[in-house]
DNA sequence: TGCATATATAAGCAAGTGATTATATACTAA
DNA sequence: TTAGTATATAATCACTTGCTTATATATGCA
């Protein structure tokens, strides 16, 4: 068996997951970076409680651990959950999303906890 | 770019579409042979209009195609859709269903229409 | 033609989803 | 302590989903 092989309900379950374009973006962006909360709030254009309840979806499978660091909470990828492996093979193919940060630093939204 | 590449909102699609353990299952044994409805239907235990209703959901964004073969409809792989180099990615890690399909051959299922 | 089989479609419904609004919790700074 | 900021949670709601039952359509065969 491969290191990245999943049965298929797993895979269903992660792709239910991963089948929604916030939650697809978010995963994406912290495969790449750790990010606080009012980050997304502001990449996504959407409300706090929203982000939140993405979040909390990803962090309820364990795709994603939470941090605090003083006022903010930083969310970052879990390398080490048993599918880790096979979310970032399904990641792979899809456009980096740096540019929603660089707009993100441009437009001062990080100053405020980064 | 890479020829798998994709934009989030359609991978995002993608992914709910497979999203559901029936039609990643029926995707992934579509990948290796075509298939007719009522195959479907005894590999799932289902009733035919749930069958019928997921495959239309697969037929609607083209990742599927239908062929009348006599008195059965055939489904096969579109392997012209836009996509298919991206899902092709995606199934690749997933267990061969090929037990499913022996099953079915073991129990007869597979005489009366193949 | 008439009947059986295979499949699609429509209607209805319970459960799930993702948003909003309101509120609670936790930390920081004055 | 009090006020302000960041985040989570709860309640609610419109919308979607996937199933069921009932029916329509298309083919094969007597």
């Amino acid at each position: 068996m491969l290191k990245t092989a999943i049965e298929m309900d797993k895979a269903a379950m992660i792709f239910k997951l991963l089948g929604d374009k916030t939650r697809l973006t978010m995963v994406k962006i912290l495969d790449a970076h750790d990010c606080c909360v009012c980050e997304f709030v502001e990449i996504f254009k959407a409300s706090q409680p929203s982000i939140s309840q993405h979040l909390r979806k990803l962090r309820d499978v364990g795709l994603v651990k939470e941090e605090r660091r003083g006022q903010w909470i930083f969310y970052s990828i879990n390398k080490a959950h048993e599918y880790y492996p096979f979310v970032q093979q399904i990641l792979e193919p899809l456009p980096d999303q740096d540019d929603k940060l660089e707009q993100l630093e441009e437009s001062g939204g990080r100053i405020t906890c980064c």
